[in-house]
DNA sequence: AAAAAAC
């Protein structure tokens, strides 16, 4: 059997490898890490949660040891498509490469130059970036990319995805074409195909996982749920009561204003719960994503920021507050669960109007997920005019038939209003609705004495950081309106407030 | 019907 000391890398790396616990490389670390050390270029086709990052940051580390950064000339550069992911990779920089010294820039959005500067002038043995901070740096004259030897192409469809091509592309022309290329993808549709042969010279080819296959040790469950958001909120909260065995979930949602609200609404009903999406600050996303994963916070609510990539080694559960729309996506959500032969649980609470969506995902996945409850048929006729399908008992005949055994979820639905509980509940979740849109951060921001007594407005912020900008355009047009110096955050004020504190300075 | 990424 394979081994990590059977691939050539050096006793640096190998030693470091062993303190972390590991003896046999996974696939794509046995096929790509012995070519990588001859310095041939790589096409890695493989899903994350493969080992994939392993398979370039230890021939990397490996490849380094011969040769010393010089100032502002980076030796090697890794792409990667957010910036959660690029600090994931840096991560394993510290931990493979610590017997090495070497200097490693996390270069992404978000964050100061300040430091990012400093280290780019000490000379980087690595450079992680995000797309659009990196070629920032370029354009403001603190890199020359002359020096690169080793281009790292992570992710590759997802930055296709994204619109990050041309500027991979630009960066691409920056660098010697006598580099080394390691280029990754989960899947290789033909735009990813065109883009490979463009990057790569005569690669070796390393593919390990079929795409858009599902992990077998996941159990997944579809639950049928009304379209309201707080009938699908009272049926997420009931469906995470019941699962014994939740450790800790991501619960996905399709827009970052419903990661906000219902990161907000489980709060307010006393779970332990954090958020991530993109429009946060920085600050938050990191303080959210370190708090899960320390097992501080049993939830994360979280947009498809958190789908791919994240390495996150044992998610219990995933839910999906909304079906995603893009197919592919459902089944990077539920690899957030599952992984290293774990078990896990992905539930996906769907709507009738998910029904085409939901279609898509099981023809992806070549196969149909079982209702965890009754399906979309045992739910009543949507109402025409206005919500009032609780009380149309006459449209349930076709319910009878499924009904009656023991602690039927669907009972909410099936029980006339008097019988149960839910509406009352269903009512007080309005309220937070209300609650939830007279209180956008710039109302907050100038009835601010009421801040000092929310704990949540302490730190992690999850709005939209969008809203600041939003606040900005608005403050640019009633120049009167400068309200106070903002106070009650401590030493966690938002970025945004601090920008537009300075802006008034 | 969205999200991600630079200021």
């Amino acid at each position: 059997m394979t081994t990590f000391a059977d691939l050539g890398l050096s006793q640096k790396v190998l030693s470091a490898v062993t303190d972390a616990g590991y003896t046999i490389p996974t696939p794509i670390q046995a096929g790509a890490i012995p070519p990588a050390l001859q310095r041939r270029d790589i096409l890695g086709i493989a899903q994350t949660g493969t080992g994939k990052t392993a398979s370039f940051v230890l021939p990397m580390l490996t490849l380094l040891e011969k040769g010393r950064a010089r100032a502002r000339m980076p030796r090697t550069l890794i792409l990667e498509p957010t910036r959660e992911l690029a600090a994931q990779v840096a991560e394993n920089f510290e931990k493979y490469g610590r017997n090495h010294k070497l200097n490693v820039a996390l270069l992404i959005g978000g964050v100061s130059f300040d430091e990012q500067d400093r280290k780019l002038e000490r000379g980087a043995d690595v450079l992680i970036c995000t797309p659009g901070r990196l070629l920032d740096h370029c354009e403001r004259g603190k890199l020359l990319m002359t020096g690169v030897e080793i281009l790292v192409i992570d992710e590759a469809d997802r930055m296709l995805d994204m619109g990050f091509i041309p500027d991979i592309e630009r960066i691409a022309k920056m660098i010697p074409f006598t580099r080394q290329t390691l280029f990754f993808s989960a899947t290789m549709p033909p735009e990813i195909q065109k883009l490979a042969d463009r990057f790569l010279q005569n690669p070796e080819r390393i593919e390990v996982a079929k795409p858009s296959s599902t992990a077998l040790t996941v159990t997944q469950r579809l639950v049928a749920c009304h379209n309201k958001d707080y009938e699908k909120r009272a049926k997420l909260r009931e469906l995470i009561g019941t699962q014994s065995e939740l450790k800790n979930g991501i619960i996905f949602c399709n827009r970052k204003k419903d990661v906000a609200d219902l990161y907000r609404s489980l709060e307010r009903h006393g779970f332990s719960v954090g958020a991530l999406h993109g429009d946060m600050d920085q600050r938050s996303r990191t303080n959210m994503l370190a708090g899960f994963k320390d097992n501080q916070i049993t939830l994360l609510v979280a947009s498809d920021v958190a789908a791919r990539g994240l390495d996150i080694p044992d998610v219990s559960h995933v839910f999906n507050f909304d079906v995603p729309i893009h197919a592919e996506d459902y089944v990077h959500r539920i690899g957030r669960t599952g992984r290293a032969g774990r078990s896990g649980a992905a539930f996906t609470l769907v709507t009738r109007s998910d029904t085409k969506f939901l279609d898509a995902i099981e023809k992806l996945i070549g196969q149909t997920i079982e209702w965890h409850d009754g399906d979309i048929s045992a739910l009543p006729a949507p109402a025409e005019s206005h919500d009032e399908s609780r009380g149309k008992r006459g449209r349930d005949k076709g319910r009878e038939r499924r009904g009656g055994h023991k602690s039927d979820t669907r009972s909410e639905y099936v029980k006339p209003v008097e019988a149960s509980v839910e509406p009352v509940k269903a009512a007080e979740e309005v309220q937070v609705m209300e609650a939830i849109k007279v209180e956008p951060v710039a109302t907050e921001r100038k009835t601010d004495k009421r801040r000092d007594q929310n704990p949540r407005n302490n730190r992690n912020n999850p709005y939209p950081a969008n809203d600041d900008n939003r606040d900005r355009r608005r403050n640019r047009h009633h120049d009167h309106d400068d309200g106070p110096t903002p106070v009650g955050f401590g030493d966690d004020i938002p970025a945004f407030m601090l920008i537009v504190a300075a802006a008034k300075a």
